[in-house]
DNA sequence: GTCTATACAGCGATAGAC
DNA sequence: GTCTATCGCTGTATAGAC
């Protein structure tokens, strides 16, 4: 087969090397010989094996970062608002061609490099733990640190999309709807009389 | 401060350095940096970097995946067996001073040389979906497919796992217990009579 | 836009003095 | 048991032909 866009095709499966062996274990050479071209092609789409990375990351998070601020901002119940933030980033996630779990998942951004990557990723955190403590303190979901919440949340995301990557999903918005109800099961405080 | 057993030392700083890095991107130079000893001095106490990493990982799994294959053969409801095994293995690894989400993480069970180590990991992964098979069928369980909740629940753990490496935890036990109840309330079919 | 050839930095591991 | 010195290899990236 041919690839009609070198360009993407080298985030594809850039992404998902990053994915299998982490971000600094990658190389070059490996990204190459999975797009079919060799090693110094590379160059000519990409300045830098740096710069292939941080273009899969402003993917995945540019519209999440808005939409959970929003999701912040809104009226209504917090576990409504998470729920529907849920639905949405699952299954837009679930339709991109990278494997997005990579970004999360990985070395990437714990690399100093890529220190002003992780940076954004750090206040869509914030924005996500503000919503946390919203639905904490209104009563709806249970008494946890918000902050151990949002590893909670952010690492069940992951787990998703680890799973529809590798497996083939017929309805990729009932699995994203399933996970945002594992989701809140979890957080939603019980309403029986009786405590645990 | 002296390190009274350098062995011991050179375990712990691997470990978060696996966990910061990946296993591949650590250099055995950084290790060694952080140790306070020279590169060639790890040679000393371990053969290879691989056989670093080969240690930690067996301190981690060796009693977990005899205990979870333990739970999967006793008798009584799933669901108090899956708490039970989760209280005890949360309370276990957050008092293990090494940072053990560092092996499940990483990249390191993604490399090809340690795919013994990865088959290890796989099997208790088996037998934890084998766990969460029967809370389904006895209808504890909301019905998801059992390799997703593997991931689920992997995922959980690693996440609470994170959240102790990087938190002063002075109630390890009641953070282990918090952590399985988290788990449990995602997994139990809610018992109200109105479905959502 | 892709190739061959290559520069040069950093890697894991070894040798041998102390 | 730790050190200095160094080997052989592999990494990213560049130069220049086609």
């Amino acid at each position: 087969m041919e690839a009609v866009d070198t360009r993407q095709e080298i985030l594809i499966q850039a992404s998902r090397l990053f994915k299998r062996l982490g971000y600094r274990a990658t190389t070059t050479r490996e990204i190459a010989k999975a797009v079919n071209i060799k090693q110094p092609s590379l160059f000519h789409h990409f300045a830098s094996k740096k710069a292939i990375v941080e273009e899969i990351f402003s993917l995945s998070l540019k519209e999440a970062a808005i939409r959970i601020e929003e999701a912040c901002r809104q009226e209504g119940p917090a576990s409504e608002r998470l729920h529907q933030y849920l639905v949405w980033d699952l299954s837009t996630l679930h339709r991109m061609p990278m494997a997005m779990s990579a970004i999360y998942t990985g070395d990437a951004l714990k690399s100093p490099e890529l220190a002003e990557l992780a940076d954004k990723l750090k206040s869509f955190y914030r924005a996500l733990e503000d919503l946390l403590e919203q639905g904490i303190r209104s009563g709806e979901f249970v008494d946890i640190d918000p902050q151990l919440g949002r590893l909670m949340v952010a690492s069940i995301t992951i787990a998703h999309l680890e799973y529809s990557e590798d497996a083939v999903i017929d309805d990729p918005d009932r699995l994203a709807r399933d996970g945002a109800d594992f989701v809140l099961r979890a957080f939603r405080r019980p309403v029986t009389g009786t405590p645990l």
